[in-house]
DNA sequence: GTCTATAGACCGATAGAC
DNA sequence: GTCTATCGGTCTATAGAC
């Protein structure tokens, strides 16, 4: 039922390995877990397939016909299913992770802001779907609720996006924020709209939720 | 593994069927598919657990399971698990069509924009997760790629919040407020936030998205 | 409207050859 | 690193009794 798309190896590890925190590995705190080529392509057919299908409507076998491979090479990447499904969050967690550093980097809260929006809006765009199923689908949610990395990460961006406010609803501007950017490039009324226009439309709409000039 | 939620069916009946259109059925086009107490109980069920566990991982095991009877019950009810997912789906989209109704009912478009917002934020704090699977789940959205009365709803909204404006772009306020509404309320980190500073907070930024003043 | 029983496909996972 | 072959379990769906 499924094509096989043929993911190079080049562009799987690309996609995959975003330069997180450091060099190797996570800056402090979480697993290491270095990523060979082959899983790398597994995680980037993962996603795909994932975004299309939900991760609950993912098989192995799908992931393994994508890539024209067995179930059998599949495991013997990954010892379970659930770490192919952690592995591949994880991964598109780091490209959260790289936006967030750059605009940590920033002299100035407001630039780092305007860094930070900038960021996110175009590597959702960029990525579309990949993004966004780390966000959104109840599996991936689900694993993530007790997840140390994901919630630092959400963390920082809470912080970056609505200063030191320690309130409960201080958090929801944060939540409104990542739902509505990953949510509306899945969108199907914006499906047929090119990247550069739908670019324009995010930035423009996410700067008033957080009333910042353009 | 799930402890069965016991729904009654007058909860299950209220739940499901809001008041759609007219009095029974669609008010034009679509399917009528008049829904008995033993299909609103299934479909009650069914929203509930593919708010927690996705579309495509939940079986038809689990629905039975939740509601104390076998498969073949569920079966004698709907021919194929396709049917209850689109039944499940399009009962979560009459409530939206009724919140469209009272908005197009309202004299000046700016009152039904006011009524619009502001019904679907209540609604969809309301229900929470329940609303927002039938517009994020990978599974459905492909439903109802090709499914007419969705569109028809999706295009109403965004007559109303965009204007008659035909370009593209006009469409991505309206994904957006639809992603961003029903993403953030499934959010992690709004997840201990109560129903009022919820509702306040949203109806507070999405009309930041629209311009409209509080 | 609900049950038991079953069919046939597919699931995640393992063993072992190459 | 990939394969074939297979395990036991669960999946959707059907048949037929009550």
């Amino acid at each position: 039922m499924e094509p096989a798309p043929d993911v190079t190896e080049a562009a799987a590890v690309a996609a995959v390995r975003p330069a997180s925190s450091g060099e190797r590995g996570r800056g402090r705190g979480g697993a290491p877990a270095a990523t060979t080529p082959a899983q790398a392509r597994i995680i980037a057919a993962a996603l795909d397939l994932f975004a299309r299908h939900g991760v609950g409507g993912t098989s192995l076998g799908m992931i393994a016909n994508a890539l024209g491979v067995t179930k059998a090479a599949i495991f013997h990447q990954f010892k379970t299913r659930d770490e192919i499904i952690l592995a591949a969050a994880e991964a598109e967690l780091g490209h959260l992770e790289a936006v967030l550093d750059a605009a940590d980097a920033e002299p100035t809260r407001a630039e780092a802001r305007q860094v930070l929006i900038t960021g996110i809006v175009d590597l959702t765009v960029e990525r579309r779907a990949t993004v966004s199923v780390i966000l959104s689908d109840p599996v991936i949610v689900g694993f993530f609720g007790s997840h140390e990395p994901f919630r630092r990460v959400m963390h920082r961006l809470s912080r970056l996006l609505s200063g030191d406010d320690p309130s409960p609803e201080a958090h929801v501007p944060t939540a409104m924020f990542s739902a509505a950017i990953s949510g509306a490039v899945m969108h199907p009324m914006v499906r047929d709209l090119d990247d550069e226009r739908l670019r324009a439309q995010l930035l423009l709409l996410t700067r008033r939720i957080f009333d910042v000039p353009g």
